[in-house]
RNA sequence: GCCCAGGUGGCGGAACAGGUAGACGCGCUGGUCUCAAAAACCAGUGAGAGCAAUCUCAUAUCGGUUCGAUUCCGAUCCUGGGUACCA
């Protein structure tokens, strides 16, 4: 036992001695960080306690013996500063405080500071318990039996005692964190924590507080709009605290960081420089180390970039796979009891409001004269619906009210303001099928009877715009009026196709930065630049109009420009049509020239549906094309109306049904672009029949009527028809005329095709081979070689291997 | 970063359960008709070699499975969309 004064020059320890730092895990755990005294005494203390652990006595080298290694299951330290003090042994979990007393304390001036010292302990959270050097020489098991009661003995207030002694810093502190990368964590090298983080006063050491007070009060200034949008800046500060990686026992530095959100996971990030981008750039920042734990990044600039693959300086992870070694440090954390996998759901979208016109109006007036103030009242089903109100402008109001704040006199029975928020667009995109199942009834928005017989939808068409946000939240309010009783299906809709969106080409000029001179594509690289997407119609060929585009708007009008051969070239990138990008095109002009029915067959013929893809009118034509040669088939060269009441012939109705069974398949597969070929293909061939028979062409107009509603209307009317072509039945497939009697097989060598045969469909496998290997091409390719296999696919194929 | 699509001629694309790669359309070239043009119609058109018959190479890249791969498997690269300082 050793005493010392105070207020003497004092030091600060270092953290590890004092046994400060965190363990992490997956979603767990942290270790503590905590004074017993304070710095400065640390400072003078130290060296004395060092000194102490050399040179033990006896009796404490027997007691230690038995006290180490969490022998008793908790951790007891040796020689220990505790304020001005520094005590023999001391557990700080349990508070306890063994001391080993020699002769010396038997002497009364030396009792009474014992006692002062032990009530002065007492005081500060810490029970201690005394046994001489006699006592621990002679019957150690004792000792140790009373320490072990002692520690059973420990009441709950106990621990929760207070016991710090240095400022600002509590007991030993576990900071969870919630990672996806757990396989990573023996490549973390130092921890962030969110600045707004309760614990941050507990965690800074007191050389850092100022540091620490300045960085917080200043992140905590910045919105979370700007720390969100300033993605680039690296900014944080030193907490003087450690944390120890619970993998490695590595210890570790605690960072501040405004890149942490407060608000997700636990506002704790076990940083991995190796593998996620933002540590790495604070590493590096910093000054950090950065640990590879996948194979091959050691080497890497930017070891980030590579994010999988076989795990190295991981320890027991080492050789795993990433995918392999999440699952074995899940487990791994999960035995260990410091972790646990973990799922984690986010929230989309929670307000209910926009400050926009077009949305429904909310039913809620306020009575106060304010509506921030005010408290809501809903109107009475009596007073629904609410409709929207005129307005002069579909603007803002000049003190910042929504839109709605222009409707004139719009006040609840003439004396209470609405609110002036609409609902989102998904408020009514959510639902409205459902009342479209019942739309006249006048006491429920849909009645049981219309719901229960129309359903869920059968088909839901939207882009994945709508696949995010739409779907979810019209999901989520069926749920709801299915649990509401009102409705009988928990899902709205049975099948999703996404179909693609058709994109822009947008245009770029480049402004020269601190300047209004724009520079031509081609010299761009030699100036700082800006880009500025262009109005697509004031530019053509990639020449941009100069004229319109300093009409375009105000702040161009006096712009400059460094021109290329006389021009100004705009760069170009495909992306989503947007106002936003200038880059709408407008299909009024296509269906002035074309028609209707033509834009609508083109868009189909463009591609799959669920592709995107640029818009392009290139090859319009051959759609536009295709309509004419209908209508020829109807009309005779003087432009008379011309069809036939007589028999069709076997050709004429094989080229007919070969179509209605290609697009009848098509239609199921919502496979529409490959409908037009079929169509194109059997108006070229029914005009290669010059076929004009009314049975014929009725049954092709009915199919092809989905494609291209109004010209298939207009011939239908012509032919006769008093009822509209879209009450027509779809014809039958008939595969009577589709039967063939012969097929021609391509004879491949060695998978290759060299030649084609044919054969009668019903012709046996064997004979096909015999004439197949006695034909003179395949003596010519065997060349003499032996033939190996031969495999006939009826009706398919035929391979020779040689 | 993550999630979802996708990458095939000069262009959009086809090939639906592994079986003739490039259907159909655009564009381009040549021709018919016309005083001429437009429209319409006919023929040709992946690349390379050859007078030609024909041959070689080709479905983002590399590898694998198979008698045979655009199609199946593994790795990589690239593009678009959604989402995001979400760890």
């Amino acid at each position: 036992m050793n005493t010392i004064d105070s207020g003497k020059g004092l030091n600060s320890p270092s953290q590890q001695e004092r046994g400060q730092g965190a363990t992490i895990a997956t979603g767990e755990v942290v270790t503590p960080n905590f004074y017993t005294t304070s710095p400065e005494k640390w400072a003078y203390l130290k060296e004395l306690a060092r000194k102490n652990r050399k040179q033990p006595t006896e009796a404490e080298d027997i007691i230690w013996q038995a006290l180490r290694d969490k022998q008793l299951g908790v951790k007891f330290r040796r020689q220990h500063a505790i304020d001005d003090f520094i005590v023999d042994f001391v557990c700080i979990d349990q508070k306890l405080v063994v001391e080993i007393d020699g002769e010396i304390h038997n002497e009364a001036e030396q009792k009474e500071y014992d006692e002062m010292r032990t009530a002065f302990l007492t005081e500060l959270g810490f029970r201690v318990i005394r046994f001489t050097n006699n006592e621990v020489i002679n019957d150690i098991k004792a000792v140790i039996n009373q320490i072990k009661e002692d520690l059973k003995n420990k009441t709950e207030t106990d621990l929760q005692t207070p016991l710090s002694t240095g400022e600002g810093l509590g007991g030993e502190v576990t900071l969870t964190v919630f990672t996806t990368r757990i396989d990573t964590t023996f490549g973390v090298t130092f921890v962030s924590i969110a600045p707004e983080h309760e614990l941050i006063p507990t965690l800074t050491s007191p050389e850092q507080k100022a540091a620490v007070e300045e960085y917080v009060s200043k992140a905590k200034n910045r919105s979370e709009r700007d720390r969100m949008a300033d993605v680039k800046t690296v900014s944080g500060v030193f907490t003087g605290s450690y944390v120890i990686n619970p993998f490695s026992g590595e210890k570790i530095e605690l960072w501040i960081a405004d890149y942490v959100l407060a608000g997700y996971g636990t506002g704790v990030v076990m940083a991995v420089p190796s593998s996620d981008d933002r540590d790495f750039r604070f590493a590096k920042h910093f000054n950090l180390p950065i640990i590879c734990v996948i194979e091959g990044t050691e080497t890497m600039e930017d070891p980030t970039e590579r994010k999988k693959g076989k795990m190295i300086n991981s320890g027991f992870l080492d050789g795993l796979e990433s995918d392999e070694a999440i699952q074995a440090a899940i487990k791994f954390v999960e035995e260990k009891g410091i972790g646990k996998g973990k799922i984690n759901y986010r929230i989309r979208d929670a307000v209910f409001s926009r400050q926009r016109y077009w949305g429904e109006p909310v039913p809620v007036y306020f009575k106060a004269a304010a509506v921030a103030d005010g408290i809501p009242y809903i109107l009475d089903n009596s007073e629904l619906p609410l409709t929207l109100p005129e307005i002069n402008e579909y603007k803002p109001t000049e003190n910042g009210e929504p839109p709605l704040g222009r409707a004139k006199d719009w006040k609840y029975q003439n004396q209470y303001n609405y609110e002036l928020s609409t609902m989102p667009g998904w408020a009514g995109s959510s639902w409205y099928f459902l009342r479209y199942m019942d739309a006249q009834n006048e006491k429920e928005f849909v009645s049981k009877e219309a719901v229960n017989y129309w359903k869920s939808v059968d088909l839901y068409i939207g882009g994945t715009e709508h696949a995010v946000g739409h779907l979810l939240y019209s999901r989520f309010w069926n749920i709801a009026l299915f649990d509401l009783g009102f409705i009988g299906h928990d899902e709205p809709f049975q099948k999703l196709i996404n179909q693609g969106m058709i994109q822009g080409e947008s245009s770029l000029a480049y402004r020269i930065n601190g300047t209004n001179k724009f520079v031509s594509k081609g010299l761009k690289d030699q100036y700082e630049v800006a880009e500025l997407h262009v109005d697509v119609n004031i530019v053509e060929n990639n020449v941009l109009d100069i004229e319109a585009f300093k009409n375009w708007r105000p702040d161009l009008a006096e712009a400059e420009f460094v021109l290329e051969d006389g021009k100004y070239i705009c760069g170009s990138l495909v992306e989503k049509m947007s106002k936003r990008l200038y880059n709408v095109v407008n299909p009024d002009l296509i269906i002035d020239k074309y028609g209707a029915d033509t834009l609508r067959l083109y868009e189909m013929f463009l591609g799959p549906l669920e592709q995107s893809k640029p818009w392009s009118t290139k090859g319009i034509d051959g759609t536009s094309k295709f309509l004419k040669k209908l209508w020829k088939l109807f009309y005779d060269d003087k432009g008379n109306f011309n069809v036939s009441g007589a028999e069709p012939t076997q050709d004429e109705q094989k080229v007919l049904h070969k179509t209605i069974k290609k697009v009848a398949e098509d239609i199921d597969r919502y496979s529409f672009n490959t409908s037009i070929p079929a169509f194109m293909i059997c108006v070229n061939e029914l005009n290669d029949l010059k076929c004009n028979k009314a049975q014929i062409l009725s049954e092709l107009l009915i199919i092809l009527c989905p494609f291209a509603p109004h010209i298939t209307e207009e011939l239908w009317a012509k032919m006769g028809h008093v009822n509209s072509i879209t009450q027509a039945t779809f014809p039958a497939f008939n595969e009577e005329y589709l039967k063939e009697s012969a097929f021609e097989y391509p004879i491949s060598i060695n998978g290759k095709m060299r030649a084609k045969m044919e054969f009668p469909v019903d012709k046996p496998v064997k004979e096909i081979e015999a004439e197949v290997l006695a034909s003179e091409i395949v003596k010519k390719w065997a060349e003499g070689k032996p033939i190996k296999k031969v495999i006939v696919v009826p009706n398919k194929i035929v391979n020779v291997v040689v």
